[in-house]
DNA sequence: CTCAGTGTTCAGTG
DNA sequence: TCACTGAACACTGA
């Protein structure tokens, strides 16, 4: 479940469970794939008897600092995700990574689809992809003008510069298409087309649904009952929104874009 | 059997 | 070089 939100909550979880705790044990699937630059057998042995000094998160990206270089990076992909619990029995399937800490937790990052990945850098921040991240959909976004200048040199359709890593971070699929939608805004309009006192509306309502999303630790069971959210899955033909507008499905920026033209201009 | 999917990267094109 | 588009990646479930 991975975009802003997910990751944040992963975030809460690592600080609750591993900040300031010693990593007793550690035990790693070999997963090429999911240990991009480094192996399973590598990751395991350095974090056996490391320190979790902080959990820090820039967009969909997460990382712990340790008591020593290097450092462990973690991103979900699609389908990644974090489990906490107590019995080695316990462990999920599809798991790639678990630790055990000074006081008897583990914690396991599974993936099922394996677009996810584990990292060790020295410095996250400042090494890719992280280094390439943009504004930070929660912590970071910039003032209307700043954010005008951008996408001022952007030619592609809104929906697709929204996606866009390098310019909103951790904004996924469904938070875009609830921006543009909350927002009165066509995901086809180009970026560079929108007036000062639209980019002001996207940055606003994109910040109040990411911060509404993280309050509620991404459960998007408790999303409001107003959010093209509960109706955008799928792509029927009936589908409407809770003030009974269409809702249509295109693809725009390469992906399934959920849209209500009568409302988006 | 086919297709779509809460993500990212890379090759090809202009 | 840059911006943009579409395919590819791996796997599940409808």
């Amino acid at each position: 479940m991975p975009e802003l939100p997910e990751a944040e909550a992963a975030r809460r979880l690592v600080q609750r469970v591993l900040v300031r705790r010693r990593i007793v044990a550690a035990a790693a699937q070999d997963d090429p794939i999911v240990f991009a630059g480094t192996s399973a057998r590598r990751v395991a042995a350095w974090l056996r008897g490391r320190r979790v000094v902080a959990a820090r998160r820039k967009g969909k990206h997460n990382w712990l600092e340790l008591d020593r270089r290097p450092w462990l990076a973690f991103h979900f992909g699609m389908t990644g995700d974090l489990h906490v619990y107590r019995r080695a029995e316990d462990r999920p399937a599809f798991w790639k990574l678990e630790l055990v800490t000074d006081d008897g937790r583990r914690v396991a990052f599974t993936d099922v689809r394996r677009f996810g990945r584990i990292r060790l850098l020295r410095d996250p921040a400042a090494e890719p992809p992280i280094s390439r991240l943009g504004f930070d959909a929660l912590a970071g976004l910039p003032g209307a003008a700043e954010l005008q200048a951008v996408l001022r040199r952007r030619q592609a359709p809104l929906k697709a510069v929204l996606l866009d890593q390098a310019v909103f971070a951790g904004v996924g699929n469904w938070i875009a298409d609830e921006v543009l939608y909350q927002a009165a805004l066509s995901p086809r309009r180009k970026a560079a087309s929108l007036t000062l006192a639209e980019v002001a509306r996207l940055r606003r309502t994109l910040h109040a649904i990411v911060r509404r999303a993280v309050d509620l630790r991404g459960d998007s069971d408790r999303f409001p009952a107003t959010w093209l959210f509960h109706h955008r899955w799928g792509r029927n033909a009936e589908a409407r929104t809770a003030r009974a507008e269409r809702i249509v499905h295109e693809t725009i920026g390469g992906r399934t874009t959920a849209w209500v033209p009568t409302r988006q201009r």
